[in-house]
DNA sequence: TAGCGCGTTAGTGTCCGACACTAGCGCAGA
DNA sequence: TCTGCGCTAGTGTCGGACACTAACGCGCTA
């Protein structure tokens, strides 16, 4: 608040809450801008970082600076390294997710499209053919219920339930060398629940997973891992 | 990923992740990161803004920089404002409050202290002598909320559901004018909550509360709010 | 006339040096 | 030993500078 690059950032970023700047909007150049402030150019860009981090500018090309709303998986990811840093547990990212992902079935099931269900089909099929493949099973399985979340048409469940699910998920890591049957049963679970969804069965799509998960939390306490910490490890993008 | 702020917030943030440096840790001044990292301390203050803002280090003096987790209410505060920005309706808080109100009820009913349940019987009382004064309400609402999803020892769940009630607590401004019976109904269903959570029935408190956000949505649907945008508006915090 | 290539220019990322202000330390005095 | 004071180091801010490049406009050519 006393700091003049923060009254920077927070000025600005009220100007954009309040809507006076629309996302897509283009902001001056960093000299008018320091200027307008009254400030030197050091101290604005000081500001400016602050806002870039935030989500609410970013920069489409070195050139231009506009504004922006938040992106999801910025937000994720932040939320996900800080729950991270917390020492959460899996049992609490599991009381989370019997939850979250029941109630996405529930959504995609009255609201995905043909489309969006053969989608599901392909990445199903692919999750089969990885079978033993740990990494990649990891991502296909948290690619298949993140689909389905996006079926449901609620971006706050989506935004909700993606950093507690990315680090839940990661866990299978930890289970899989104890359970190896685990990969058999989740290709199974995720084949009723995508069976539910193209009935357009809320009811089952809901139950099925519901199952799916509580099942992941059998293989956790195999695994021993009811009280252990969930790591944000970012995985490599190449 | 190529600008020199960046790398230098990438690499502090890394380093946290990794647990090379630890929440409590004091970072060296400026001039000596500057000089680490082979930067000006201009370059070096834009990272470290990032960081800032990003809730990895804080200055409790102005003197002394260090490493911290970042915090709850900053993570709520921003996905909050991100949520409106993305103009989310009231429908897709309700449906995400819909399963996470429930559970933090039933979570407080086996988790909760003796000592919170009072203190959540104080903030009843206070929510009952407060009929009538719709932001007093709100407030009193959001906190009584809180403080059982508190109860639940569940940091995630903390996190997920903060900014959700938040923004959608928030439509009962919109609500109240409308039917002003609901002041009488809210009370009747904390205080039935609350008993179940005195009795340790996590049944009936998670009932209760399911019955209590359903209402909430009933007087959406009297207002005209569910496909209503909602909004984040910073309340003044004298 | 329309399309293309090239030089110019404005704007960004980074650097350098400087100064006021103050938190926190050490030292001197009681 | 405790208290008060000056000093120092470190932060917030300033002003100016320079290399590099994206974007614009201009003229040239077909």
């Amino acid at each position: 608040m006393s700091y003049a690059y923060q009254q920077i950032a927070e000025e600005i970023e009220a100007q954009i809450m309040r809507g006076d700047l629309l996302p897509g909007d283009q902001l001056p150049g960093e000299a008018e801008l320091a200027s307008k402030f009254g400030v030197t150019r050091s101290t604005l860009r000081e500001g400016l970082r602050q806002l870039e981090s935030g989500g609410f500018v970013h920069r489409p090309s070195p050139r231009r600076l506009e504004v922006t709303v938040p992106q999801a998986d910025q937000l994720s990811t932040r939320a996900a390294r800080a729950m991270s840093l917390m020492n959460v547990t899996f049992r609490e990212l599991w009381e989370v997710t019997m939850v979250t992902e029941p109630l996405a079935a529930r959504l995609a099931s009255v609201q995905g499209t043909e489309d969006e269900i053969s989608q599901l089909q392909q990445t199903h099929s692919a999750l089969v053919s990885a079978e033993g493949q740990m990494e990649r099973t990891i991502d296909l399985d948290e690619q298949f219920h993140t689909q389905i979340a996006d079926m449901g048409r609620n971006r706050v469940l989506g935004l909700a339930r993606e950093p507690v699910v990315l680090l839940l998920f990661r866990g299978f890591s930890q289970i899989a060398p104890f359970a190896p049957k685990f990969y058999k049963r989740q290709i199974e679970a995720h084949s009723n629940v995508l069976g539910a969804l193209r009935d357009r069965d809320a009811d089952r799509a809901e139950k099925w997973t519901r199952m799916h998960i509580d099942d992941f939390w059998r293989g956790a306490q195999i695994a021993g891992l009811e009280d252990a910490f969930a790591l944000a490890q970012r995985s490599v993008t190449p």
